[in-house]
DNA sequence: TTAATGATGGGCT
DNA sequence: GCCCATCATTAAA
């Protein structure tokens, strides 16, 4: 099975696009000699002028990495306990972004990881990682060349605002953080 | 079984 | 001061 880190081409198609095509690709991290992988099962898509996207009201200093180049890693701090991941997408200026929602553990994962909160938790991702390049170094996300089953869509998770769009993916997964 | 709630702290409409 | 792209625990049924 070849494994090939995903280029900046990849995250400049659209970003509902990217958001189904990651499904079944694998999140890499070497973290000082440890490697910690696992294959995305579930995804969400944040649109430019999308109420529920954290830029739709104008850059802040949380959120400029998403108006940064794609490929990147945005990474915020929520509820007091947890950290989300996002790969940015779209070219320098327009915010977007995908984000990570679950994964199944293929490499040095002990935990549970069928919720953006708890993968974040499991590969240790926190705010230092936010804005590093996930087309190269030790943080990346790896085609796997494997075929991803059916894809299903379903409305997002805890957002008020767009709740009718069906911007949430998934493949079949016990790792699914909700069906 | 499902539904409601508390924890906890950074960002900001 | 209020909101929040969550999760684990408790309460209700």
């Amino acid at each position: 099975m070849k494994q090939k880190i995903l280029a900046q081409e990849f995250y400049l198609q659209p970003t509902l696009k990217v958001a189904r095509e990651l499904l079944g690709k694998i999140l890499w991290y070497r973290k000082g000699g440890k490697v910690l992988s696992g294959k995305i099962v579930e995804t969400e898509g944040y649109l430019r002028n999308d109420p529920a996207c954290h830029a739709s009201r104008g850059m802040t200093p949380r959120n400029s990495v998403m108006f940064g180049p794609a490929g990147h890693a945005y990474v915020y701090f929520i509820y007091g306990l947890y950290n989300c991941l996002n790969a940015v997408t779209q070219k320098e200026g327009i915010a977007e972004a995908v984000l990570i929602r679950a994964v199944e553990p293929i490499e040095g994962i002990k935990g549970k990881t069928n919720g953006p909160g708890k993968l974040c938790r499991e590969f240790g991702i926190d705010r230092k990682l936010n804005g590093t390049d996930l087309t190269q170094g030790n943080f990346v996300i790896l085609d796997s060349g494997e075929e991803v089953g059916k894809i299903y869509r379903a409305p997002r998770i805890g957002i008020r605002e767009n709740t009718d769009k069906l911007w949430r993916y998934y493949i079949d997964s016990e790792f699914v953080s909700k069906k």
